[in-house]
DNA sequence: CCCTATGTTCCCAA
DNA sequence: CTTGGGAACATAGG
């Protein structure tokens, strides 16, 4: 479910309840899927932090809880005295003020207690980081897959999903289909001129609730009502009127204009 | 029964 | 060794 501005939403949220709170339990309800946990009590949690669609807990002592949401999971803020949901609820983690609860109806979600990594490889974060075209030129030199697949990669540009990358190469007028070393300095450079406004616009928003997203407060985001093709299968194109059409692409669904975007037909 | 779903990883083949 | 494609993971909803 969550991409990059989803999981800034929590982190950002989490930030303002968490820091210098003492970790008081965590309990795992899924150990089949999530395993059982170290015992992290009496560390206090010093900084929330994002990376790509990961979530960091940093804790003093030098170690971190590390959530993913993959597909369905997201985070719910108990305050003291509630009651997990009945259902779906794999994890709790224990603060004096209340808890963090994860929600996750299919169970890919991950959560893990590591040692913190002071030399980690950097991975680039498509809103933090400034990434240039001639980067992702050279990235991508020698790769045939669509664009599309490239820029869904976590290794190339960390933080972007389906939906957002759908709505960037829309903005950008590319073909969603085009191989990655195909495209020249200037249309990645268009690509990447998306990035930040995109992103940015739908933090602002808290996110984009197309299904069940929610924030930590249980809140819907807003960034659906700015969606430009994402769900928007047969209505016409913003800028063109043209219907916006759905296929698939390495199995997932693909939304886009095919005149904006020069998509030839067979596709 | 069919298809779809905001993600990632594994396996296999070229 | 690298690259790409598809299945797999598990569950709910239309």
């Amino acid at each position: 479910m969550p991409e990059l501005p989803e999981v800034e939403t929590l982190r950002r949220q989490l930030e303002k309840i968490l820091p210098g709170s003492e970790v008081l339990g965590i309990e795992v309800f899924d150990k089949s899927r999530i395993g059982e946990l170290e015992n992290i009590c009496n560390c206090r949690v010093e900084e929330i932090c994002r990376e790509g669609k990961f979530l960091k807990l940093k804790l003093s002592g030098g170690r971190e809880i590390v959530v993913h949401l993959r597909m369905t999971g997201h985070l719910y803020w108990l305050e003291k005295g509630d009651i997990p949901p009945a259902k779906h609820a794999r994890l709790l983690i224990s603060f004096l003020q209340g808890k963090i609860c994860l929600i996750d109806p299919r169970r890919f979600a991950t959560v893990e207690i590591r040692t913190q990594d002071k030399c980690q490889l950097k991975i680039l974060d498509a809103y933090r980081d400034s990434i240039t075209g001639k980067d992702l030129k050279a990235a991508a030199k020698s790769r045939k897959i669509p664009v599309k697949n490239f820029l869904l990669d976590q290794k190339e540009v960390a933080g972007l999903g389906n939906i957002y990358v759908c709505e960037i190469l829309f903005r950008a007028g590319i073909d969603p289909w085009k191989k990655s070393c195909d495209l020249t300095t200037m249309e990645w450079n268009r690509i990447i001129k998306e990035f930040r406004p995109v992103l940015k616009r739908a933090i602002a928003c808290r996110g984009t609730s197309v299904s069940d997203w929610k924030d930590l407060l249980g809140e819907k985001g807003s960034y659906q009502e700015h969606l430009q093709v994402y769900g928007r299968e047969g209505q016409p194109c913003f800028r063109c009127k043209n219907p916006v059409q759905r296929k698939p692409i390495g199995g997932r669904s693909t939304f886009y204009c095919p005149v904006c975007q020069g998509v030839s037909q067979k596709k």
